[in-house]
DNA sequence: TCCCACAATTGACATTTGTCAGCCGCTCTG
DNA sequence: CAGAGCGGCTGACAAATGTCAATTGTGGGA
């Protein structure tokens, strides 16, 4: 896809401007423009990613926290968001932090997966517009009936608009209502190639869900309340795109995981680069269930959450390591 | 390298300013210092690459003579500077342009090298500042003698400031009186090293030199006209990092080119990306030779000198595809 | 051909940002 | 311990940028 005509002079007035330094006056003369229009047109040049800003996300990884939870993990990368944001409350930091870390590692031509929730669709909302040329945002989990936000296909979607870059859905359900209807929708060849296209991903992006009464996957429809108690009697620990984990980091051997659209945990694992973003307190437990299972290498967590992992860590250290 | 404690009061109003979009006096509030120091540290944040600011270089990269040379010459990208540029001649504005290309094919972690020149070191002067983790910048060549202007280990130690990345220069001279000390020379473990680095970059960064009576070469006294001339007699025709190359980007069988310390062709070669950049039209010669020897794969050049390519570009063809 | 609807562009004004002389506090020195 | 020297910070002003209502251009339908 080359460059629409209407976004040439877009272009020649980013460049001059942001290339060159020019004044905005300059840039209006020298294309023969008002300088008001110059001024629209830079921002529609940062709005589609033709220029791009981004800010040094090294403040947050290069806390001791995260260092030392890099060690104590075996993590490629942690960035931890101090609680001390005078702004406002750290939580709504984390997000902001874990877009522009998504944006540090995406690379032109790579292809990205991306789950769904609030979290995830919260940091699609924020993270800047880029150009990446080549770029295959893929989405990792089936969809929700219902008309609910956060929508798995929309998480995707935002993300690869932002990225100017393909975005692939799945049409199909997250969760059916027999294991056989979910086996035979998994082998139809559509469905079939989307999931193996999984693990040929370079990154990954998703956070972790809880299991708790107030949990997404209970708001969202997928699991009834008694639905969720049984799964929890089982050892459920935590959602990871939409499946359910025991606290080893494991599929949990039940039906409502044998019905599901999503991707499996190995085609995740096989994923390179894994970024795992944590913004509530309250997935503490689905955390430490994510990281035993090995299924996160890159992390964006607050303070607070650092440092009761750092705490109970020792056990956590031997799990990774296995 | 961590972050020095001075710079921690920079990165956080960066952040806030870039990564919040606050105003400065918003920043400056939050902070509890002056609007004017936030407007200083914000400056201070784009000079060290702790905000970077690119503009896409597609602009070029999508031009129709770029595209038919792409395919022409089998490079894999090829940016093309129009001749309209009206705000100075076209030639000023290539390098402008490869120094935001060559910021693009840069990645954190790898390992870059550079040659010598006038061009390399208006690029490099023209460069935007990044802060690019893990980068090394190796020189490609050895050093002149006389006090010259634009000597490799400035391009090369500018360069790697600007991507605040480590330098690693050559410590020898260019061309030495005997084959001999060369050759030793060359084999002192030191030295001998540094050359083996530079077949393991990831990218290297070179223009191309006239073999003319007004050559770099002859002007930083690495060779006298008399010598010149009979390089020329030999079949000279272009000098790629100090090495003279014939009509088919061979190395010339000379004695000078055995009296260097300078990246073979070979090792050259063996780096997966190598940008050629092109300002003057007396190069047209010289970027045939170096372009038949397979020594490039991405360029940068003026819309005359393109269509010049193309237009005799039938016969390179042959050459590079054999 | 005329007219209307719509989008792009502009001029004028409001807001935000860059700059620099002067100031403050600190250290080093005689 | 006074005073010079220095680096960083600030206040006030100048410059640059963002915004929006009004205007101009443009294509399509009657």
């Amino acid at each position: 896809m080359g460059i629409r005509p209407a976004d040439q002079i877009i272009h020649k007035a980013a460049w001059l401007y942001y290339a060159h330094s020019m004044r905005q006056d300059e840039v209006a003369r020298e294309l023969n423009i008002s300088r008001a229009s110059v001024a629209m047109y830079l921002r529609k040049a940062r709005e589609t990613g033709i220029v791009s800003i981004s800010a040094s996300t090294r403040l947050f990884a290069d806390d001791v926290l995260a260092r030392q939870l890099e060690d104590a993990l075996g993590l490629a990368g942690v960035w931890v968001v101090p609680a001390t944001t005078r702004t406002q409350d750290p939580h709504s930091e984390v997000p902001v932090v874990a877009a522009s870390v998504f944006l540090d590692l995406v690379r032109p031509g790579t292809r990205v997966g991306v789950a769904w929730g609030r979290t995830v669709y919260t940091i699609a909302a924020l993270m800047a517009h880029a150009d990446l040329q080549g770029v295959t945002v893929v989405q990792l989990c089936g969809n929700l009936g219902a008309p609910y936000s956060y929508r798995p296909d929309e998480c995707t979607m935002e993300i690869a608009r932002r990225l100017n870059a393909k975005g692939i859905n799945i049409y199909a359900p997250l969760v059916l209502s027999t294991e056989k209807l979910a086996a035979q929708l998994r082998s139809e060849p559509v469905i079939r190639e989307q999931l193996e296209g999984i693990a040929r991903c370079d990154l990954a992006l998703f956070s972790v869900g809880t299991v708790d009464d107030d949990s997404h996957v209970v708001r969202c429809g997928a699991v009834d309340l008694d639905e969720l108690a049984e799964l929890r009697r089982l050892g459920a620990a935590g959602v990871v795109a939409g499946r359910i984990i025991d606290a080893q980091g494991k599929s949990l051997d039940c039906d409502y995981n044998s019905r599901l659209i999503s991707a499996d945990l190995d085609s995740l694992r096989a994923i390179p680069k894994r970024l795992v973003v944590v913004q509530e307190e309250s997935k503490f437990g689905p955390l430490k269930a994510a990281l035993a299972g090995g299924l996160c290498t890159h992390l964006v967590l607050g303070a607070y959450m650092a440092r009761r992992l750092l705490d109970e860590g020792s056990s956590l250290q031997s799990a990774t390591e296995k």
